[in-house]
RNA sequence: GCGGACGUGGUGAAACCGGUAGACACACAGGACUUAAAAUCCUGAGGGGGCAACCCCGUGCGGGUUCAAGUCCCGCCGUCCGCACCA
């Protein structure tokens, strides 16, 4: 029962807010995330020893018990549905819809393999400088995978960004990164030099920066473009450079880093302008062939890679966009590119235009020819979910000799995975199984083969929240449940699905429009995204390197004395930075553990007590140990409230004396801030307040006044009211303590008094020359001048101004006063 | 390199529209209770000066706007994050 704390913090957060909403009245479904059972994102490992079944009883049970112990909410018919094989069935209806739409579709590519693993390397998986991985050398190899149509969505996928406002920034930035839309115009040049196929005879290139057309003086293509290969092929020079850049190639970082190098082809480029202009056409490394048409004119003047390139090739360099105060004369191009705005010289018919009207010009002038066409790009690519391995839900095809490619059947859906997989040897365990893939094809019954790759587990995430809607429904989506609960009101997660996840569940509502299951209308599946931080812990590791434990870690000392031991042997420690929770770096916590010696509701309190949920919360055992404090203090202290045996049913008393009148004023004013804060999302700040009325409470228990026994007993209500989202348990039992026989979860939230909330006596400030000088008790409803002429009264005011004449009074009321002088 | 966020006591942090900086908590110190410890309760505290009333300084650094700046503007410095040859 090992688990991460961080992992349940979103939970927790999720939770508070769920109750609090449903307290307010609302009808809340709150069902937790995909990772909720963990699962997908350790099936690497899993994928070797566990049964098939993703959810098997024991898995579920573990969970379930482990989440039921942190005190969370959970509607279980909901959840457990999305573990039924059901869930893959309908999964694989909407892969099939989205294919009759063209929403899903077959490419073939060049892909990173492994052979040792026999496997597809996923983009993430890193691979040294020369090509090689877990000791074994990568091959490229041309494969037919399995693709979502998202570039179909870019555009609507980078707008709509604009309307997701209750979305953090930076998670709109990075999506709008992500996507990258860039405009432009492809160009296409005649090449001379040699006999080339028809096909390869122009080479077509893609630029947003066509106003420097002038300023070309190369051309460059990308190793893997199809005239590099063309050439290559009777050129061996060629071919060993174009291998030398396959190896460097495979690292996205050491290529960053890389020295820009070229090879001549000989080949020569006409200038689409300068018919006597012959630019020489490269092969070079820092040309990527997955963007644009893989090749580009280079304009050293003003791109720093072509001028990098330029210079050590021995090129021309020629500005042909001025800065706006340079001289035309004497202008030239350093070690630096010029990049700004300007106008345009040294490009004939083009001088003297603005940069932008120079783009229109020369797009205009290439369309007419038919040499030219606006083009908008996009660094997003098509999605592809296709994955060489047993764990995940089958793409329900068939492969048919004379049919192509047949989709499963609706009645034959889901298509199940086999359960006597073996996986002693690397590959995918579909492929190399005996009889699994071997069907009769739905359409012409001859001999066929089912399509053996599976789908990607964000797939999975995609749309599980719409099917949450309406777990059992015989279709995919049941309208009626998803027109009433989507777009999701609060999604929470971690910063670490900016990209993926948020977008691929973002095209999902967009396709899933387009195949009829959801409204066209809607576009957006989560209304408001929260990305809360994690919970982090220092990191141990022996004097072998191993990672240790906390509970296996003996510390002392403070600041820079500090030092660590291994309780066990004694031996000193190193102490680690501090990071996120993982049971690789073993700086976990025991939640059993935990659970047994605190309780469930400690854990919720430290999480949601000490930092903006939004910021990471550094696990400390004093953390603990202080929120553990507090939840047994508020125990004594509705004992306290409730002993002196005033029931629930006690009249309201007409009059309050003023400490009776303070409590209700304080608890009343608490109760408002503590509702704001948590529909904030504040929960540090709605928790400290709760301490401060504590406090308030506490003094007030050992005061007598009119009225105030009762007071007391309100006020304890309001408190276990207010807390009882964050400490669900303690609260059922405080609530019981104070005489009901109901629960606390099912009460609607209090509604403060709106007369306990403003006092008729504020305390102002007085400041002085900004400068703050006093105080000043005054009645809430004082004028300006009552204000002025209190605030000129006071010794202090007169002190501070030694004499000087008063030139102004600033009077802002209920605020604060200052007077200039 | 590009883009973004952030910078407040010994620590985690509050401070809503520019209006009493440091709420609340942790750690710390002193005290009460106790044979003792734990637990609990009370008190103290940004830095400096003063017996005290009180005064000066203070939100990374330097400027600016304003009656008033942690908050707004300009320029630095630092930390963190994302993207990274995207033509």
């Amino acid at each position: 029962g090992r688990i991460h704390v961080g992992h349940s913090r979103n939970y927790t957060i999720g939770d508070v807010l769920a109750r609090y909403k449903r307290a307010k009245g609302f009808n809340v479904l709150h069902p937790m995330g995909w990772d909720a059972f963990g699962l997908p994102a350790e099936n690497a490992a899993m994928e070797r020893k566990t049964h098939p079944a993703k959810w098997t009883a024991e898995n579920i049970a573990i969970m379930k018990r482990q989440l039921q112990s942190m005190g969370l909410s959970i509607d279980w018919s909901r959840e457990l549905a999305t573990c039924d094989p059901s869930y893959y069935k309908h999964q694989q209806k909407l892969f099939l819809d989205f294919l009759k739409k063209g929403l899903a579709y077959r490419k073939s590519s060049k892909v990173n393999w492994d052979p040792a693993e026999h496997t597809v390397l996923a983009n993430e998986q890193v691979i040294d400088g020369r090509g090689w991985r877990s000791g074994a050398l990568v091959e490229q190899r041309e494969l037919t995978q399995w693709f979502f149509k998202i570039t179909k969505y870019g555009d609507d996928l980078l707008d709509s960004i604009a309307t997701l406002e209750k979305w953090p920034e930076r998670v709109r930035l990075m999506q709008a990164n992500w996507i990258g839309r860039s405009e432009g115009l492809t160009m296409k040049f005649a090449l001379q030099g040699a006999k080339l196929p028809r096909k390869l005879s122009t080479l077509e290139i893609f630029t947003t920066r066509h106003d420097t057309i002038f300023g070309a003086s190369f051309m460059a293509i990308s190793p893997e473009h199809p005239l590099a290969q063309h050439v290559a092929r009777g050129n061996k020079e060629l071919q060993a450079f174009i291998e030398e850049c396959r190896r460097i190639g495979t690292s996205e970082e050491a290529l960053a880093r890389a020295e820009k190098l070229g090879f001549d082809t000989g080949l020569k480029a006409v200038h689409p302008f300068k018919p006597e202009v012959k630019l020489p056409v490269y092969v070079a490394n820092f040309i990527l062939m997955g963007y644009g048409t893989g090749a580009i004119f280079g304009c050293p003047g003003h791109d720093q890679r072509d001028l990098d390139f330029a210079r050590k090739y021995g090129l021309e360099v020629v500005p042909v966009v001025l800065p706006p105060d340079a001289d035309a004369g004497t202008f030239a191009i350093g070690k630096e590119p010029y990049l700004g705005d300007g106008t345009m010289i040294n490009s004939a018919f083009l001088d003297g235009l603005t940069i932008d009207a120079a783009k229109a010009k020369i797009a205009e002038l290439m369309e007419e020819k038919g040499t030219g066409k606006r083009k908008v790009n996009y660094r997003l690519r098509d999605w592809g979910i296709s994955r060489q391995r047993y764990w995940g839900c089958p793409i329900p095809v068939i492969h048919c000799e004379s049919c192509g490619v047949v989709a499963v059947p609706d009645a034959d859906l889901p298509v199940t995975l086999p359960e006597d997989a073996t996986f002693d040897v690397p590959g995918n365990p579909l492929d190399r199984h005996p009889t699994w893939k071997h069907v009769a094809c739905p359409t012409c019954g001859k001999e066929a083969r089912r399509e053996t790759d599976t789908m990607d587990t964000f797939v999975d995430s995609s749309w599980y929240f719409v099917r949450y809607t309406a777990p059992h429904a015989e279709t995919p989506v049941e309208q009626k449940a998803a027109n009433y609960w989507m777009p999701v009101d609060q999604y929470i997660g971690g910063i670490e699905h900016a990209i993926l996840h948020l977008l691929y569940s973002r095209f999902f509502t967009r396709a899933m429009g387009a195949t009829g299951h959801l409204k066209r209308n809607l576009k957006e599946p989560f209304a408001a995204l929260f990305t809360q931080g994690m919970v982090v812990h220092e990191t141990y590791r022996g004097r072998n390197g191993q990672w240790l434990l906390p509970s296996e870690v003996r510390v002392e000392g403070e600041g820079a004395a500090r030092k660590a031991f291994d309780i066990a042997t004694g031996a000193p420690v190193e102490i680690g930075g501090i990071e996120k929770m993982s049971k690789s770096r073993k700086n976990t916590v025991d939640l059993d553990e935990f659970i047994d010696q605190f309780g469930a509701d400690t854990a919720r309190w430290f999480v949601l007590s000490d930092s903006p949920p939004d910021r990471d919360v550094i696990y400390t055992d004093v953390g603990v140990q202080g929120a553990r404090r507090f939840v047994q203090r508020i125990w004594r202290l509705i004992e306290d409230c409730t002993g002196d045996g005033l029931g629930r049913d006690a009249p309201k008393p007409a009059r309050f004396g003023p400490e009776a009148e303070a409590l209700r004023r304080a608890a009343h004013k608490t109760l408002n801030s503590v509702s704001q804060n948590i529909e904030g999302l504040r929960f540090n700040v709605a928790v400290a307040q709760i301490y401060e009325f504590t406090n308030t409470l506490q003094t007030a228990v050992s005061q007598t006044g009119e009225g105030l026994d009762w007071a007391r007993r309100e006020a304890a209500e309001l408190l276990v009211q207010m807390m009882g989202p964050m400490l669900p348990h303690l609260g059922e039992d405080c609530w019981a303590r104070l005489g009901y026989n109901t629960l606390l979860a099912d009460q609607p939230w209090p509604h403060p008094e709106a007369a306990l909330l403003v006092d008729d006596r504020i305390t102002i400030a007085v400041q002085v020359n900004g400068k703050r000088r006093d105080e000043l008790s005054i009645a809430r409803t004082a004028t300006r001048d009552e204000i002025e002429a209190a605030a000129l009264g006071l010794e202090s005011v007169v002190r501070a101004l030694a004499g000087r004449p008063v030139k102004k009074v600033i009077v802002v009321p209920q605020r604060i006063v200052n007077v200039v002088g």
